[in-house]
This record gives structure tokens, C-alpha cells and sequence, in this order.
DNA sequence: CTATCTGCAAAGGTTTTGCAATGAC
DNA sequence: GTCATTGCAAAACCTTTGCAGATAG
């Protein structure tokens, strides 16, 4: 099957984290009593492959180079099990789309956003993190999760390397 | 006109942040060649009467409880100048509806959320501007604006005014 | 074989757009 | 008088749901 050989193909390449990752959505999968389809399996890989946030638009074009029949739906479904997995996770940025990525357990990254090109750019910082979490004790809270992101311009476009395409008119 | 009088009733109790926001959208206005009109004025005093992180549908509700006739486009198109002129911000939390909220001039305040009571605080930290300063100069880049929101649980949920209700309102 | 899964189409909700009439300048 | 603005309806957009056929276990 062509589906089954580009999975496999897919599958070249991948690190430690995605391993963990594939076994950690096997196991949702069995405990929650569900599946292993192909097409999860295609989600998965596709998901994995890629680094950064991306839309499910986006996922599912790459997902269609891989298998044309590849339904949306079928997407959207598999992300939401991905999420519910902690295989994902979801964010919402200005525009109304949801972005996935991959979660990467117990590093904290930000995000900075450049809002000339739309490039996603990730930090981390030790020291916003804690006063973060002073800011949360003094009043006697502890902090379950945080979000935080940068929206800047970049000085010198070089730093964009998709600058010149997927433009989303702003002008000001 | 009834129109032109909400408008006044609603400008009596405004304090003084209130006036430079209709400045500055005056100023706006203005300065694109636009026109100030009667709808505009009232989704401005509307929204500013108003301190909290508002959909456009709750927005709209207010807005008909003045002015029935108020379209939704005029809602959303008067919103999008408002966030285009500086007065307004708009949010993107976990549901796909936009959020607005008056934009602060100056002041940067962040939120720190708790997730038992839903009650949103207010919070601002030099340490944490600096070092996000330093995240976007680092990458040549020059912040616009950030977002940055803590979501925790309180301990002792006295610290809550409103542990017991679904009230949205703050204190300060 | 049975229960889940898929893909299509249709529905759901939020936001945008086209257009004739209205209103601001 | 001119040009922006309004409100309605319709479209566009992202996401979810219903359903008959296909598939995994």
C-alpha cells in the first residue's frame, strides 16, 4: 500500500522525541480503547515531521502530498486525539486559526512573532519564569500553566526566510 | 436624536483615561480622512463604559440596548478601527471568538487568571519587560506589543471576590 | 462479526464583503 | 454634492456533525 511505504518513509530521519511521541499516542490510543488506522499513523508522522505551528490547513496539504484521499475531517479528528493525547498542543495566536505543535514535555517555550512576515520564533527565559512564579505566589496561587508571546518587528528582513511569500496585508 | 442622547448619558461617570481614548480616536479618525458618526461614537463609549474582555456578540447586545438598529458589521468594522487607532486590543484565548479589551496606553498590565475562579488579575513587572526587551533586540527585532498571561489556581480561595459566581466584573 | 473509523456533504458559528440607501463633511 | 458609512443579506471562513460505507480488532 502507498499509504503504508510513505509512513514508513516518513518514519527515516526521526529522533528519540518523535519515538516517544509514537508510543505515547499507541498507548492513548489502546487504553482509550480506539484504533491505529493509517491514517492516524499518517497524521502523526506528518505532524511529527514537521517543526513548528501549523495550521490544520497547512497539515492537511502536507498530509495530501502523502495520500490525496486524506479527508479534513479526518485531520481535525486526529489533532484533537493528539492534543488529548499531550502529543500536541494547541495555541491561538491574533488570527483565528488554531496553530498545533508539538509538545515538548517539561520545556516552557514562548513565542515571538514577527508581525512583518509572520515568522514563529521560540524562547525561554529562566528569569521570566521565575518572577512569573513570584508574581503568582505572593498572591498565594500556583501557577498551572502560562503563555507568552512577543509580537515584534524584524529590523532587517534577512533574519525572515519567508518574508518574500505568505504575506498577510498589514500596512501602517 | 435617542441616539445622540445615549450617547451623552453615557459619557457622564467617564474619568480621564476615557477622554484621551475618544481623543485619540478623534485624532485617528481624523487623520485618515474618515468620518465621526453616530455609530462609532456609541460602540466608543459603549466599549469604553465597559471593563472587561468583551466578545463583539456581548458587545453588540449592549450596543442594541441603546440603539436597536445597530448592524453587527458596523460592531466589527468600528472594532477593527478601534484596535487600528490604539484604543482597543483585541485577544485570542481558547475559543475561537476575539476578545476586546481597552487598550492601556503605557501601561502594560498582564493577566494572571485563576482557573478555580475564573477571576482575571492585573499584573506588570519590569524584570520580565526588560528581559523580553532584551529576547527581541537579541534576534534584531523591535516589540510592538506582547501578551502575557498566567493561568493559576489559588490557594485560599478568599483571595477570590468572586469564587462563588460566574462574575466577570473587577474591583479596582 | 462488531464497533470504530473514514470521507463526503451539510450544518454550525464567527467574521467579512457587496451593494443600495443614508449620512457626514 | 461628494464620498465615506451604514445595515442588510449573502458569502467566506474555520470547525463540527450526520451518515453510509469501509476497516481494524
Amino acid at each position: 500500500m502507498s499509504l503504508a511505504e510513505s509512513i514508513s518513509q516518513l518514519r527515516i530521519g526521526s529522533g528519540p522525541e518523535q519515538e516517544i511521541a509514537r508510543q505515547q499516542f499507541a498507548q492513548f490510543i489502546q487504553k482509550k480503547g480506539l484504533k491505529q488506522t493509517q491514517q492516524r499513523a499518517l497524521v502523526l508522522e506528518v505532524f511529527l515531521g514537521i517543526s513548528g505551528h501549523l495550521t490544520v490547513q497547512e497539515l492537511a496539504e502536507q498530509m495530501k502530498t502523502h495520500e490525496p484521499n486524506i479527508g479534513l475531517t479526518t485531520v481535525y479528528r486526529t489533532l484533537r486525539l493528539l492534543v488529548e493525547s499531550g502529543v500536541a498542543e494547541e495555541r491561538h495566536f491574533t488570527d483565528g486559526q488554531a496553530r498545533f505543535e508539538v509538545a515538548k514535555l517539561g520545556t516552557h517555550h514562548d513565542h515571538l512573532i514577527c508581525t512583518v512576515c509572520g515568522n514563529i520564533f521560540e524562547f525561554e527565559d529562566d528569569e521570566i519564569e521565575a518572577r512569573q512564579n513570584k508574581i503568582a505566589t505572593d498572591r498565594g496561587m500556583t501557577i498551572r500553566r502560562h503563555r507568552h508571546e512577543i509580537y515584534a518587528e524584524c529590523d532587517s528582513p534577512n533574519n525572515c526566510p519567508n518574508n518574500s511569500s505568505t504575506q498577510t496585508s498589514s500596512s501602517s
